[in-house]
DNA sequence: ACTGTTATTGTACAACTGTATAATAACATA
DNA sequence: TATGTTATTATACAGTTGTACAATAACAGT
């Protein structure tokens, strides 16, 4: 059997470190692969051995982040099924029930590079599949309604349709703020 | 005065027709400079005199596309301002009246491109901006309304969370039924 | 401590990148 | 047609990319 090999956990701890120390001052698209591996002290084909490009490290990180946005839908409070908003529940929709905006807070600098221009959509994609399965798992009480899959779709990226707006907006808006944006924006489409 | 110069529209004439048709066959992000300008008879230093990366000539097809997008909106039955959709206009909301999705099927081969997995976030963007300046066209009559910031986000980033639904799902459904989808998606995210 | 496994290194290679320069040819305008 | 302008070419260069290989060192398990 196979363990984790510490020389493994070594080199990837070094170019975690390498890639979080040169994203202080460059953009991820701007980080060559041998500019990662001389800032991590190690050779080049041991970074080829592990990833394909720069981008496949920073997707790692955002794994973990992920993790931590599927978590968020754990807590007690639970995530809002806007999907099966009613006009009463609507009315009385705690913002405190609404936990993405705090996530997106949390981690603001993965955020900013994940939604900023000229970056890979894969990272997009992950957000959005992570949001969309967490929708589908709040609605989907015993069978897996197929008709559906437009409807989580829409929702899901109107949500990052908002997170967009707050990006470009600085993060300016608090927590609260947005997630006051959410239920006003609800009563506006609906023309409530 | 300068008129626009020959040489420039031949050079140009080729790089299109040079990129056209490497994308029969093989992916924007896997196109070289170098491979481009091989296709295309002309010198590599040439290519760097108009452009930066292989995607900026990209850019400049997708420029043109939506060009045509902003047309859409200016033909007699106009797109759909769903910010606006009171109770009864949803009711009577005539699925012809949606132009979006008879745009993106018309130009189907780019939004392939676009919407499709480690493509630069750029494209999505322009995309993201072309929709909502016409959202906000809209529904401004008269001052720009700061307040609704947030809103014109959300219903654009929804919109194409459609059309992102309908990329993965190969574009089968029709656009009549596309936009059924949307007039039943507003009704089950609104609960009526 | 021994052994088989494998991650890491150093090296090499062809191809690509981005930039720079001088010479040339194609261009617009008058 | 002549002239000034500039897009294009050819060439060069240092650095990067992606891959391949053999040698080595670090590792896990017994």
């Amino acid at each position: 059997m196979r363990a984790k090999d510490l020389r493994v956990v070594k080199t990837k701890k070094a170019i975690y470190q390498a890639l979080t120390h040169l994203l202080k001052d460059k953009r991820l698209t701007d980080i060559k692969v041998s500019e990662l591996c001389r800032e991590a002290s190690i050779n080049r084909g041991t970074f080829y051995f592990h990833y394909e490009e720069v981008g496949d490290v920073f997707k790692e990180f955002f794994e973990e982040v992920i993790v931590d946005l599927e978590e968020s839908y754990k807590e007690p409070y639970k995530y809002i099924s806007a999907l099966q908003l009613k006009n009463s529940a609507l009315k009385n929709l705690d913002p405190k029930t609404v936990r993405i905006f705090h996530h997106v807070k949390k981690y603001e600098d993965f955020y900013r590079i994940i939604l900023s221009d000229n970056v890979s959509t894969t990272y997009y994609y992950m957000f959005f599949d992570a949001i969309r399965s967490n929708f589908m798992e709040d609605s989907k009480i015993g069978k897996y309604d197929e008709s559906k899959k437009f409807v989580y779709s829409f929702m899901t990226n109107a949500i990052i349709g908002l997170i967009i707006e707050w990006y470009r907006n600085d993060f300016e808006e608090s927590v609260d703020v947005m997630n006051l944006h959410l239920v006003e924006t609800l009563n506006v489409t609906t023309g409530r």
